[in-house]
DNA sequence: AAATATTTTTAGGCTTGTCTAAAAATATGT
DNA sequence: ACATATTTTTAGACAAGCCTAAAAATATTT
């Protein structure tokens, strides 16, 4: 239907929506899909074209309910096949994305349908994110970052707000992974550091950094 | 490393090359792949000037080790995935091949690898293909053609020389499968029609054209 | 061997998606 | 308000993969 090109400029735009962003400029796109302004000016006119998006010279786009449809089913593949390779196949949540990128553009609702049945119908991909059901609703979870929680809560790991693979790998490293219950014991004003008391009365130290990536549920 | 079209090429040149055929020429290329004979040749010039097949003007073309290379690791990952989707998820022999042919084109070792082990290393494809290994060695079946069997030997229904999706279908409607058997109680030589005796004590009648399409193993 | 038919290649052009360089519009600073 | 900086669009070009029409080579008839 759509080629795998238009795909990732479609979905592209609908995640630069979501993060707040009202109307989408052609420069913030083009550094998401590593390419040059001129190029997105040249889709964007395409994707209107086909009434996928609504655009006004130099006043940035924003997608149509169609536009909106097409991005959701590519993000609900994405994440159901993330599921997959992380569930059934043990890959690494630091290695399922980059598959990811190829596989969300397989075309057919029935393998889509077939997967999402397979995999049980999970409601979350493994970096804790959302998936999409399949008439295009997303329901928005309500996790806060790790580095604006308060102390004394049971706080469940439930996802990450930097998806590169180096974050994912670090915490790998210092095991946190979804589902890890803390308690924040500090929090630490000069630098933003934050100690916290894991199951076993385990303590452990999150930079700023690190902190500000971690989505947590309170629980 | 290769574009989803190169694949497609050679994995045609290399299927062609199977059926006997010495040397590809122009047009078979272009009958299978749909398209016209300048687009072959086109691409006969881009692929020769990658080193993957030998080409002389007006000569036809022949793999070579690095082009045959390329196009069975896209059969392995075709028959592979032919092997989730039936195994798996459920499809139809007959719905496959289809999603298949996009599958194919996933570029990643590791995948390739982890799906094997996940289908359990299976030797053949829903269709009784063999699946090439990962050093690209295609063991030979020594299937014989239903039409060709002898009377009064244990046969196994093993594979089919016609892969379209009505000739499976009509395989579904009179319930044969892979690993049914039979003995052949009467040849007709007059319309090459072919009776056979089933478990339980069934009969059934094949015409020639379903007999000569049906890939048996002698038990 | 010559005529005819078929196959293959070439020539030129189209679409998709990309680029660079330059022009135009908008935003920002004083 | 005007100058400067930034963003966006346009113009023109290129590679991949495809097409049609014509030319060239090869194969088949007679
Ligand atoms: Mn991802
Ligand atoms: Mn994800
Ligand atoms: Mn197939
Ligand atoms: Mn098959």
């Amino acid at each position: 239907m759509y080629s795998y090109t238009e795909e990732n400029y479609l979905k592209t735009i609908y995640k630069l929506s979501e993060q707040g962003n009202e109307s989408i400029n052609t420069n913030s796109i083009a550094e998401v899909l590593q390419t040059k302004a001129a190029s997105v000016t040249d889709m964007i006119k395409k994707l209107a074209d086909k009434k996928l998006l609504n655009y006004e010279k130099y006043k940035g786009v924003a997608l149509t309910e169609r536009g909106r449809k097409v991005a959701v089913d590519t993000v609900r593949k994405h994440r159901l096949w993330e599921c997959f390779l992380y569930d059934k196949l043990k890959f690494g949540w630091d290695e399922v994305h980059e598959i990811a990128e190829q596989l969300e553009h397989i075309n057919s609702e029935l393998l889509t349908d077939k997967l999402d049945e397979f995999l049980d119908f999970p409601t979350h991909d493994p970096h804790g994110d959302p998936i999409p059901s399949k008439n295009g609703v997303i329901k928005k979870s309500n996790f806060i970052l790790l580095c604006d929680a308060k102390p004394n809560q049971t706080l469940v790991m439930s996802g990450v707000a930097d998806h590169t693979a180096v974050f994912l790998q670090h915490l790998n490293k210092i095991s946190v992974v979804l589902g890890t219950e803390m308690q924040i014991t500090e929090k630490n004003d000069y630098d933003g550091s934050i100690a916290v008391k894991l199951s076993g009365n385990k303590s452990m130290y999150f930079s700023k950094d690190v902190a500000k990536n971690i989505l947590v549920k309170v629980k």
